[in-house]
DNA sequence: ACTGTTGATGACAGCGCTGTCACGTTTCCT
DNA sequence: AGGAAACGTGACAGCGCTGTCATCAACAGT
């Protein structure tokens, strides 16, 4: 392995001191353009890297973010990851991911465990770990700054999220659309704040419709499949069954489909069937399922610029709005006659 | 923010000197037992944590691994990343997540770069970037060691890999025991090796089985759900169409699936599906789909710990083995009559 | 012309740890 | 018993940077 270039050797090439090399690369201000220059030229030719561990120790700083999630979705996790990622890679910083588990009894400890192992300069909350009150409580403590992605508790914090309601409300106002009268829903998990956005959305689009709310039509979920096939079951199960489902994510979407299918019912002539996140199955499953689709990938991206524009400026970020689109396939049609 | 503990309080704590405590917590040898006790019991007292960034620039080594992929599998990353974190966990070690594209003209400077910024202590290659010899030449170069999952070229380099031949040879045996006679499959990526073995296994397991190789039933793929799609749709449109397709991936046999439906084929009754990998959607499309499981997550997990073993102890790792299992369900059936 | 202020730069300590080496003590071998 | 080897421990330098402070030049205000 080829000896490292050191910060002293671009100072010697660009004949200044190791320190107006460190303020050029950390963008300070008080240097001449043309010394600027002079060293940037010695940095390229050199192909100076620093030493991360000694920026760090240095510096105060492990240019490090952590993006703790309790998510079994790969894909949104992936997404997500990817903005993370994308951000990170402009600022230089680096990015570590958390898995946690947000019920255990032991989730502080291993969240002050990580803090205390990783030092990382700011954090990227995604649900539900957004709405926890302790760990929010002690990173206040901390000064530890973080962004939270689709929290319940939208005031108080920096970071992005999407107007589930607004989505949910145009979902159902669709399917209203369609013909349908008899619009069912399966709820999300209750530990996630897009649970109740989402069936908020359902509620107000069922009134702007002229519909009304029939609590034998809204069944309990947990975003998973099974959760949607169990729901699928109660609501297929009904006397006056649902024309139409809205699930509150593509999962159990995907588990409706499967029980009206096993039901030989048709999908959508005989019931149609919406999600919500746009997840890639979303597409493969026959029928392509219509749902609303987020921009998760940029929803990381922009808290993670958030996040770290704040610590830069050490100030409090904002919180930024992004915005969704219905995909409409498939798998929702006219309601039967 | 807490004033940090040091290893110096640690010392005095104990009544030792700073080294020995940096002793006992990387386990060097020529440590007294009671010694080692007192420095123990003082680090857990202070809830000492060593600073990273500390120990990485005096110790000469990062404490990080870096993952590299280019997949667009989501579910089989998580699985990966996950075993991988798992792996770090136990030996104190950080992952960072590399993002690469195989294809581009600048891939190798994406890995160079990377390296440069980051330093790691070792890579962790999936497929298809174990099989980039300009890669595995400047890594042999660089002096940086790496772990391969599920390379080509096995008998050369460290980490881990499933007989897939073996398996795609036993999926075409449970397909050939139903009584099919004209099984089809559709090819993975040309860059992957898991296409080449898994194609093998299906030449091997129709000789097995007395049945003739067809060239007309076998079809190009390229792992994706489309590409599922396209193929289905040459081998539906054959006038002698198989009753059972091998697809060498779960998306390109969901692509199948959807096909055979929407042409009005009934499965399994008409026509038999298979996948491979496992994915959680295999579990979720209607008919629940046969296929192989990869213990992705473990593959990561004996990756990492090898390729941290090996870093340890300056030596070559081993190529390890993991099993697969068939998944039996319900997409698949006995030929039809 | 004289002081005060700002701008541009460098000297140097020190971040928290580990590598190296030196030193005293114990154990082993003949 | 005497020397060699192994063991257990500590002192201290230094990893590659950045923070702090000192310094000097340039310029503004009186």
């Amino acid at each position: 392995m080829a000896v490292r270039v050191r910060i002293e050797d671009v100072a010697e090439v660009a004949g200044v001191s190791m320190k107006t090399v460190s303020r050029v690369l950390n963008r300070e201000p008080n240097v001449r353009e043309d010394t600027r220059l002079r060293v940037q030229s010695a940095v390229d030719a050199l192909k100076y890297k620093p030493h991360p561990s000694a920026r760090s120790l240095a510096g105060h700083k492990s240019f490090l973010i952590a993006l703790l999630y309790d998510n079994p979705s790969a894909n949104y996790l992936m997404e997500i990851m990817a903005g993370v990622l994308a951000a990170c890679e402009t600022e230089q910083y680096n990015m570590m991911m958390c898995p946690l588990d947000f019920n255990s009894p032991n989730f502080m400890d291993a969240v002050e465990s990580m803090i205390g192992h990783s030092q990382p300069d700011g954090l990227i909350l995604t649900p539900p770990i957004t709405d926890a009150p302790e760990l929010l409580t002690r990173l206040a403590e901390l000064g530890l700054a973080f962004a939270s992605i689709s929290p319940i508790n939208q005031g108080t914090c920096m970071g992005v999220a999407m107007n589930e309601t607004r989505a949910a409300f145009d979902m159902v106002q669709h399917l209203a659309g369609l013909g349908h009268r008899r619009i069912a829903h399966i709820k999300g998990h209750v530990a996630h704040g897009a649970s109740d956005w989402r069936l908020n959305g359902y509620c107000e689009g069922l009134e702007q419709a002229g519909l009304k709310f029939d609590p034998v039509l809204v069944v309990d979920g947990e975003f998973s499949f099974d959760s949607g096939v169990r729901g699928a079951e109660r609501l297929l199960a009904l006397k006056k069954r649902p024309t139409a489902v809205f699930a509150a994510n593509d999962d159990m979407a995907a588990g409706v489909i499967r029980v009206a299918l096993e039901r030989g019912l048709r999908v959508p002539e005989d019931l149609s069937v919406s999600g919500f996140d746009d997840t890639p199955m979303s597409r493969q499953i026959f029928p392509a399922l219509t749902t609303v689709r987020q921009p998760s990938r940029d929803m990381g991206r922009i808290a993670a610029l958030e996040l770290l524009a704040s610590i830069h400026k050490r100030e409090a970020g904002r919180m930024l709005r992004v915005p969704y689109t219905l995909e409409l396939r498939r798998s929702t049609g006219p309601a039967p006659a």
